[in-house]
DNA sequence: CAGCTGACAGATTTCAATATCTGTCATTCC
DNA sequence: GGAATGACAGATATTGAAATCTGTCAGCTG
């Protein structure tokens, strides 16, 4: 009994995978658990995804491209470029303590995904420092930043602000105090940014 | 047959503990262990802590403090606030990647350790927020830094900088670059704390 | 004939029995 | 008498046999 009787394609899969992580889990999630939720022999399944490394992998890049698409409606938005900044890094921090708190289990899920698919989380985040970069390269022109590199200081400003977007510290996010801590390495930063060549 | 017929103290339980957890690892590391290596019953490990998560705690303290206590050395030392501040953090990026560098089993090992022990990490973090509060306050007060209040910037500083001293980021530390990101991040963060307040 | 199926081999995971470990304490030993 | 022992009960970990999964492919179906 085909739950829906369109034809299957790459889509209709990913969206399945994604419940049957919700429901089951990294560890329990199989093929043969996606196809049946499709209603299809694992066989189909194979026909749009060479292996279920490759599966793992689409879905995730679906995933982290929610993310990045959100955020890339701020760099070309309004404001300074420190506005823009400022906004962008809450804008990652919110977005990324959002689904943590909201749904534990599939963050969870998706954090042991990323851990296992070193390639993918790497344009993630190559996409990411892009997006800073022009965000301080755009400070640079106006005169608001002066630094050496955009692309180095979007590094840099990338990596310092982690302990609110890496993954790792998602227990954090919830803790009494985080805003404050948030805004002082915020502050700290963009002063760096804006203070003169030494 | 006692390995050695010295009395049994505290001090000769965590060195064999660390001996044990070097060999065994975390998971398989028993107080049996760690009695059979002391040539004594594991009654006799029991006298002396009163929990094997105990004993876990006060091998995992002393593993702490010793990189704390290197440190220390730092803080009252020579040269400007500055030169401290930027030699205290690069010691703290080298101590920590020596240590995962040199035995990965072992800082893979007290990493499993630190994770389960809540309280010891939190009171070694506010030990070493301690030692940078000191630094900050020194340049505050001599006027190479300019912040409202040395114990934020502090915390700020050391969050800011996790990348380069956080156990969840090990597996970066042997990159190439990593060198040029941690010079990049620190001067950043030294001119944000250099600047005029905004 | 394009898409789907289901049986299959080898790899991986589950599960229950078996063994080991933790923490206690009555007893032994200097 | 203070320190150490080793037997013990309940909790946890190991092991290997059975079940499930991954990835392939010859054949079915519309």
């Amino acid at each position: 009994m085909p739950p829906t009787s369109e034809t299957l394609t790459a889509e209709r899969i990913l969206e399945a995978t994604e419940e049957v992580l919700r429901r089951h889990g990294p560890a329990k999630a199989t093929v043969v658990d996606v196809a049946r939720a499709l209603g299809v022999s694992h066989g189909s399944v194979y026909r749009h995804f060479r292996t279920k490394a490759a599966l793992r992998e689409a879905v995730t890049k679906r995933w982290l491209d929610r993310t990045s698409r959100r955020l890339a409606g701020i760099v070309d938005g309004d404001g300074t470029a420190e506005q823009r900044l400022r906004a962008w890094l809450a804008g990652l921090f919110e977005a990324k303590r959002h689904k943590a708190g909201d749904d534990p289990e599939l963050f969870a899920t998706y954090t042991v995904l990323t851990d296992e698919l070193g390639g993918v989380v790497y344009e993630h985040i190559e996409d990411l420092t892009g997006q800073l970069t022009r965000i301080i390269a755009a400070g640079a022109g106006s005169g608001d930043f002066r630094v050496p590199d955009p692309a180095v200081a979007a590094r840099a400003v990338f990596q310092a602000t982690g302990r609110f977007h890496d993954p790792c510290h998602a227990r954090d996010w919830a803790r009494q105090g985080i805003e404050e801590e948030f805004t002082a390495v915020v502050d700290l930063l963009v002063r760096g940014l804006s203070s003169p060549s030494p």
